[in-house]
This record gives C-alpha cells, sequence and structure tokens, in this order.
DNA sequence: TCTGGGGTCCTAGGACCC
DNA sequence: TCTGGGGTCCTAGGACCC
C-alpha cells in the first residue's frame, strides 16, 4: 500500500492534497514562540475552536470543540485570532502551485484540493513523486506541511490523505483499494458522518466490509434507498475518478449567508430586527461585490433551546437590495412568531442565533429589474451602491444603515426610520478587525 | 460534549399545470 | 365531470463537509 507501485495499474491517479491543521499552521506561521505550544486559531466565549495545532490536539484540542471545552483540556492553550484574507490569499497560493503540477485541480475547500495527475506521470514520474514534490514545493513557497493521499478514486484518495496525517503520503494502488477499504470503520467513509454512521451500527454494520456485502435491502431499511446504493458505492471503491472543474470565476456561488449567535439570548424584537438588517446588509454587501443577486430569501433563528426553525420566501426577481432581503427576513420571522401558539412565550422565545441567506443566485448581468409603475427612478439599489462605495473607501464600519447605530435607548430610533438605508457616519467607528460588543464571532471578521 | 459559521446536496410533500 | 400521471417549482428540514 505504499511506495511507488507500477504505474502501469493507474488508470487514473487522483491525488488528495491537504494542508496540516490548515488554520493553525497560517496563524500561527509567524509565531516561533508558539510552535511547540498548544495554540488554537478562535475558541471565544460562546465560539469554538477553528483548528488547533499538533501540540493542543496531544491534549485532545480538535478543531469545532467549544473553547470553554478546549479549555477545559487544555488549560494552558493559547488563543490566536485568524484572519479570513491571509487564509484567503495563502488558498490562492495554493490552487497556483497546484496548477502547476496538472491543470485538472479540483479545489474542495481553502485549504484541500483533488488532483488528476493522470498527464503528468510521463514527465514528472509516479504519482507518489508528484506528491512528494508537490508537498515540498508547499512548504518551501508557503512555510506549512500537507499530507496527500493517491489512489484511483475520489474518495478513497481523501480517506488516504486523512490516514496519513501529519506530513505524510499514503498510496492506495487499485489492487489494494478493496482490502484498504474494509478494514475501516464506516464512520471513515468520506460523506459518512454521525448520523449515518449510528443508523449502520444499529444494523449491525461496524466495518466498510459487512457494509460492502450487507443484502440491499436491509441497508436499504436503515438508511433509505438513495443513499444505500451511494454507499455501497463507496464501499467498493467504485466513486468517481473524474474531477468537477469546479466553479471557475464565472458560475457564481449557489447561496451566500450570514449568522450570528449571540453573547446573550435576545428576547427584544427590536434588537431582533436590528441583527437581521445587520446580517442582511452583511450579505447584500457581499452578493453586491460578488455582482450575483439571489431570488429566495431564507431566515433562520435557533431558540434558547436549541430549536432551530427555518423559513424561506421566493421573490419575483432576484435581488441584492438590502432593503428587500431585510423586508423579506423580517416578514419571515414575523410569520414565525405569529404562528407559534402564545407567541413563543416563555423560554423558548429567547433567540440564541439568528441568520439570513439568500439562495438561487444568477450573475447580475442576467436580472432584468421590470420597473414597477411609479417606482423611483434612483431607488434602494442606489442608496446601497453609494454605501458600499463608501464602505470601500473609509472601511466597512464607517458606514451603515442608520439603525445599526449604538444609541441611548431613550433616543432609539422607531422601526420606520430605523429601515431606512442612509449612508450614516457612526458614532464611534469601529476599527477594522475588532469584534463588535456581544458578538461572538471569530475575531478577524467584520461585523458588517 | 452544552454545542460556530460558511457552505452544498438530497429528500419529501404539496401546489400547480398539462 | 372524474381520474391519472408526469414535470416543475416551492418550502422545510436533515445530513454532511471544512
Amino acid at each position: 500500500m505504499s511506495g511507488g507501485r507500477v504505474d502501469r495499474s493507474w488508470d487514473c491517479p487522483i491525488l488528495h492534497v491537504d494542508m496540516d491543521a490548515f488554520f493553525a499552521s497560517v496563524a500561527l506561521r509567524d509565531r516561533p514562540d508558539l510552535q511547540h505550544v498548544p495554540a488554537a486559531v478562535g475558541g471565544g466565549h460562546r465560539g469554538v475552536v477553528l483548528s488547533a495545532n499538533y501540540a493542543a490536539r496531544a491534549h485532545g484540542v480538535r478543531g469545532g470543540m467549544s473553547g470553554v471545552r478546549a479549555r477545559r483540556l487544555c488549560p494552558q492553550l493559547v488563543c490566536v485570532p485568524g484572519d479570513h484574507a491571509t487564509f484567503s490569499a495563502v488558498s490562492t497560493a495554493l490552487r497556483e502551485i497546484f496548477r502547476g503540477f496538472t491543470p485538472q485541480v479540483e479545489m474542495a475547500s481553502l485549504d484541500e484540493a483533488f488532483l488528476d495527475v493522470r498527464g503528468a506521470t510521463r514527465l514528472l514520474g509516479s504519482p507518489l513523486a508528484i506528491a512528494e514534490q508537490i508537498r515540498a514545493t508547499v512548504l518551501a513557497e508557503q512555510g506549512i506541511t500537507c499530507s496527500a493521499g493517491v489512489a484511483p478514486t475520489v474518495s478513497v484518495a481523501k480517506i488516504a490523505s486523512r490516514r496519513a496525517k501529519p506530513d505524510g503520503v499514503l498510496v492506495v494502488p487499485p489492487e489494494d483499494v478493496v482490502d484498504f477499504l474494509h478494514a475501516l470503520d464506516v464512520g471513515e467513509l468520506y460523506g459518512v458522518g454521525d448520523a449515518t454512521a449510528t443508523k449502520l451500527r444499529r444494523a449491525g454494520l461496524r466495518t466498510v466490509r459487512q457494509l460492502a456485502h450487507a443484502p440491499v435491502g436491509e441497508l436499504r431499511a436503515a438508511v433509505g434507498s438513495g443513499a444505500a446504493h451511494q454507499l455501497q458505492v463507496l464501499a467498493w471503491g467504485r466513486d468517481r475518478s473524474r474531477l468537477h472543474e469546479r466553479r471557475g470565476p464565472q458560475e457564481p456561488d449557489r447561496s451566500m449567508g450570514s449568522q450570528r449567535t449571540f453573547a446573550r439570548d435576545l428576547t427584544d424584537r427590536e434588537e431582533v430586527l436590528r441583527e437581521i438588517l445587520g446580517l442582511a446588509t452583511k450579505v447584500t454587501r457581499r452578493l453586491r461585490a460578488g455582482s450575483v443577486a439571489g431570488r429566495t430569501v431564507a431566515l433562520t433563528v435557533r431558540y434558547t433551546d436549541f430549536t432551530t426553525l427555518t423559513r424561506s420566501q421566493t421573490l419575483p426577481e432576484p435581488t441584492d437590495v438590502t432593503q428587500e432581503v431585510y423586508a423579506a427576513a423580517v416578514a419571515l420571522h414575523d410569520a414565525l412568531v405569529a404562528a407559534a401558539p402564545g407567541g413563543r412565550r416563555g423560554r423558548r422565545a429567547a433567540l440564541r442565533l439568528v441568520g439570513v441567506r439568500v439562495e438561487g443566485l444568477v450573475p447580475r448581468t442576467r436580472v432584468h429589474r421590470q420597473r414597477v409603475l411609479g417606482e423611483r427612478e434612483h431607488g434602494w439599489s442606489d442608496a446601497d451602491r453609494a454605501v458600499d462605495r463608501a464602505a470601500g473607501r473609509f472601511g466597512s464600519g464607517v458606514v451603515g444603515p442608520a439603525s445599526l447605530l449604538r444609541l441611548p435607548p431613550t433616543t432609539a430610533p422607531t422601526t420606520a426610520s430605523r429601515t431606512a438605508p442612509t449612508a450614516a457616519p457612526t458614532a464611534a467607528p469601529r476599527g477594522r478587525g475588532t469584534t463588535p460588543e456581544g458578538a461572538v464571532g471569530r475575531a478577524g471578521d467584520e461585523f458588517l
């Protein structure tokens, strides 16, 4: 299963390259003092650890873990803020490194990619040799280590790189795929999370070998027919070898959204609406920056008891207008409150989280707004763009909807006035990258 | 173990139309 | 007028990934 096997057996070698503890590695790159100290990115009051270095992992700290629990496991843990702009820049550089080896690159996230190296073996050597060259280049140019998996299919390559971590390579030649997979726990399959793994174990299927040989009817009863078919494909290593020519610059994201968990749960409608306006502002600003618009507005709320509900509404036409997204989100919010028996009194009424998402995105050039009779020549759309320009020049903390001003409670604006997307200087401009009062978001995130 | 934020994809039911 | 089937859109929720 290791070493450079004879390449003749490879129909189409897929490499999966995955950075080791990406966010932590990048954030700690310039902090040699923290190299061998348990350290993590993120982990605020109600936040979670984004990524932990291996010294912290030795204490059991993992990405996705609450900061409270991480510090309980490792009291000396050092938490540092992350900077999304830096992560993106490194990600772009990584993609260029990969493209230097093959044009067939599918970025799976910021820090990992699948590479089809079929055409590169003649020039660069075996898949293993190529993987080692890529790892050396990443280390030399970006100062971070990565791991690689080499296999005939996407999901097997993914599993292989995970098992090669940290700083290693694992090659699974075609003739070894079935043995390699069948020795695994079902939970290790790519695409099998906690929910599916639990269902499988309840059906008596613990290993991939058992899953592979399970009667189809039994499997369908456990997970449904669609998932049953997909699982057996994975269990025999017969998933795809073709890479998706992933979204190019011209193909937009399918949705954009933003959500916020509050430092304390909110009960006041005015406060909730202010949060919704902040989220709508943030999301539509990103829509406009990406030159896309969307037709469906979705609102997510999470109550104190963790009950999470989503409601969505599809508009007649795609929009990137802050006011329209805000209005739709408020309507969804109010419908939700009205629909709840007793108006959701009691503990459930307190909100822990609110999220706004715009779905069904299309390029803005494809949106032809039909001017409604009597619509003003220069409407909300122009106001949004004026705000965007000001934010671009002076920083996003400088301008925003008037209602996002922090005013003394006695002078708080009415609902009607607070919805106006007027560009107004904030009373106390927030510095870039600071976390606003009451926010939980990762340090380095901008509020708007 | 008291549980973030950003996404994608799939399923399933109901409405509506042909 | 009743019935059936198929296709598409919308909505809600779940699962998964990083």
